[in-house]
DNA sequence: CATGAATGAGCGTTCATTCAT
DNA sequence: AATGAATGAACGCTCATTCAT
């Protein structure tokens, strides 16, 4: 008679993890942390997860997997390449800018970690693959419908630069917020974006 | 007369910790794994520093101060506002292309690091600023030289976006180069730069 | 249900220190020979204890209740202030005089720790101050009660005139015994106690 | 050519180790701590000394004999053992009451100390019997002029007592001063004393 | 499913002692 | 006689993982 169902149990241990790393860390977001902040036990962790590594694995897709979603939603329903690259940008970027503090600095902390772990870098990795996809895509959307040209880049080329913007963003966001004036990545971000692909000023 | 100066062995600690942070993050680069990679005893870590994070705050130091003078020479002696930007986003973004992964992956830790550790936090703020001035310097004398227009934006936002890219292309680098087409970090860059300011295209 | 109570453990943690201790003085009381001592390992201390002071701190408090209680028992059941104040130096002598030679080698050690370390110190302070008032308590009887003059002391004075007693022959008893003639030191302070009290010889 | 004496130099060794101790015991009286208070460098320390041990019997003699002389001289200065006697004491707790802090935190440490190490035990004996036969000479002296009389006890069991009431108020003194009425210690030893060797008041 | 005591390896740090200079 | 860098063993403590209950 199972006290609660093994998914919601998984559920609660990632969002444990969420919490206890993004104040102490992945390294010292210790099991203890990670069972405290989900409400039950250490030893029941183990239970529902082989290691320590596999709940920062699924946390990873916890992440993206939503993220990804919403942009897809975004480029699907937008008039036009340009106006779905410029949603995607807002979406992305209001997360830096205050909406999600744990996510992102947890984000943070998961790049970080992948420098030394070949299977984080592998999920990190794929998890940047998701968006550089998305964000191809919509370029080469562009390109095709003549509103992008991108000089002697490749979309994957821009795609990567915005990427890059957005990780550049969280990062100083989740360490030196203060360094960010509130409200400027967005349309920054916006601004770079018209550079990158020979838009026109808005 | 000691068998090694104090400067000396201090040099080469902090060169260890680079070498073991870029392989195994910081809080895995133990002292031990330090002291192997300084061809020393664990022991003398300690008589030369403080603590671990008295080796970081030192190594924050030596990763920035060098890459701060660099740019203000590259600064001085440009011949505008408009060079003297490129030149700066060149010799950065030559870093994550390839020229220094051990430096940028120890920068990416350093960023993580300073989510949970204040004093970790207060040096990669000092940092990041010392960067955001050189770049907010250059807006303003681009802005004043009529070459830059930033519209609502004013010149410390858009030092931000320009370092937000550096942090985010190094982040990348650093975890999953295999994202950014070779090269195509600086002129990408250097377009987003032309989109932020409002220069025309190359 | 745990393989054992965290209260039976706590109490081999505290009994394993005070062995070590009387053996070894509180510094070299190492969490290993606390661990030994107690037939554990060492990592399931500090899943117990906060830390090794935490467990001193316990120790303290276990070797004084009972010894506070015991004299309260006495003074209680006593027929006479002067009685009740015999009694009670016949008690507490009895300890140093052998019959707990660990207990007395642990609380000097104690005395010594507190000279640098606030915790204990304020802890050693507090386990005086509860037999000085037992002993505040009887001498304030007597006087009231016509048996004791103090001549220019207050009762305070007293007690701790006592109290000093107590701790000088512990601290002879743990480190040169052979000093003390075996039985000597309750008849000689209640000798003492006479003089001090201006009680008639027995 | 010698910067400094030999002799010099151990003594400056030995008030560093008195200062080290008395700030943080013993044990973390470390080497470059002993070295820093008596304004050298480590290094010279085991020049002059063998072991850190060495420093500490040097020290114990240090305290000692000064106050074996001064009692001495009290002694044969007298015009009565029961002068004597009252001398004594009086010498002896005026350490305690404020006159040497370090000196009695220093010596409670050393019989802390003396638990576990066998040559400061012999050194901490050697020390007490020194001035258990002080004590014990005079109050032989007055058991023959008529002076004392000490029912069942012998001399020696007496000077124990008087000795003991030292160690403890010097221990008490050592932690928890507040516990000591200011200039109460000597007036009730002295009435102590009264009562343990048949004395009349005052 | 769940508990929480238990393990053992590793951590950062301290330090008495040694020794090249 | 003096320096201070260097060593290596020990320390208190943390923690992912295991497992009896």
């Amino acid at each position: 008679m199972p006290r609660k169902s093994t998914d919601e149990r998984r559920q609660e241990i990632i969002q444990g993890l969420l919490e206890a790393m993004s104040e102490h860390g992945y390294a010292k977001a210790s099991i203890k942390k990670i069972a405290d902040a989900a409400g039950i036990t250490p030893g029941l962790i183990h239970y529902h997860f082989d290691s320590k590594q596999a709940i920062l694995l699924a946390l990873v897709d916890e992440l993206v997997t939503p993220q990804v979603a919403a942009l897809e939603e975004l480029a699907r329903t937008a008039d036009s390449p340009t106006a779905a690259l410029m949603a995607m940008i807002d979406h992305l970027l209001a997360m830096g800018d205050a909406a999600q503090p744990d996510a992102v600095a947890a984000w943070v902390s998961v790049g970080a970690e992948a420098i030394r772990e070949p299977d984080i870098a592998a999920a990190y990795s794929e998890s940047l693959a998701r968006l550089l996809g998305l964000f191809s895509d919509v370029i080469t959307d562009g390109q095709q419908a003549g509103e992008f040209s991108t000089g002697d880049l490749n979309a994957h080329a821009c795609a990567a630069a915005l990427v890059a913007i957005m990780e550049g963003y969280f990062t100083i966001a989740a360490s030196a917020r203060e360094h960010i004036p509130p409200g400027s990545a967005a349309p920054a971000t916006r601004r770079m974006a018209r550079g990158l692909l020979d838009l026109p000023a808005e």
